[in-house]
DNA sequence: ATGACGATTTACT
DNA sequence: GTAAATCGTCATA
């Protein structure tokens, strides 16, 4: 019996619920070759949508790049930042609702010599420890933007040990500094002591007081 | 048409 | 700790 796929029930649910959700399953994702690759999910962010100021679909905003996050739940949203780095997300809630759980970073578990070579031989805590590191080692960009990660061929979430509650930390999400309240809510879930979790970059220094 | 800005990573001091 | 890399996207005009 092949392992069980997450299902859209579980998928559909709200941004913060489903973050915690993803935690200790698998993404996989096949390549046209037939080769696998794939990781157990660690560390997870919430981006609630409308009201909330970090995400691309604050205030209803409905673009080109973001159109995925409007899609049902269970989709697939990546985008590019920066010029150079892809992100990936899965989508939560109902169809028109632009809610999203961007993956942060993956322990690698199938395929790794493989992520290696795409991540320039990196050790294996540097290949999938940050979001747009898992993209590049997964091979994720715009190709993989919209699929539907219930019923795709090549791209999905396999039912893995699940995450003990006990083991579940959670912090103010990373690089939203400039979302106001909202940078400092805590809708990042990680791991606890799983070495595969972002590092927090270093922050951001406050202009001195006038 | 133009300009400002990133849901980041990497290298360097 | 700081800074560079690097460009698609979006808001403004």
């Amino acid at each position: 019996m092949p392992p069980r796929r997450l299902g859209r029930r579980v998928l559909r649910r709200d941004a913060e619920s489903l973050a915690v959700a993803l935690l200790g399953h698998r993404l996989v994702r096949v390549l046209p070759d037939g080769r696998r690759l794939s990781g157990r999910i660690v560390e997870v962010e919430a981006y609630l949508g409308v009201e909330d100021r970090a995400a691309h679909s604050f205030g209803g905003r409905r673009t080109e790049r973001n159109r995925s996050m409007w899609l049902d739940g269970g989709h697939a949203y990546v985008y590019f930042v920066y010029g150079m780095h892809w992100c990936f997300n899965v989508v939560a809630g109902r169809e028109g609702v632009p809610a999203a759980c961007l993956v942060r970073a993956l322990e690698p578990l199938e395929g790794r010599e493989l992520m290696r070579t795409r991540r320039g031989g990196r050790s294996d805590r540097e290949l999938c420890s940050g979001p747009a590191k898992l993209a590049q080692a997964m091979g994720l960009d715009r190709g993989m933007d919209g699929v539907d990660l219930v019923t795709s061929r090549s791209l999905f979430l396999e039912r893995g040990t699940g995450a003990p509650r006990a083991s579940v930390a959670r912090g103010a999400r990373i690089g939203v500094d400039y979302a106001g309240e909202w940078a400092s809510r805590p809708l990042r879930f990680w791991l606890e002591g799983n070495d595969n979790v972002s590092k927090t970059p270093p922050k951001k220094r406050r202009a001195p007081p006038p």
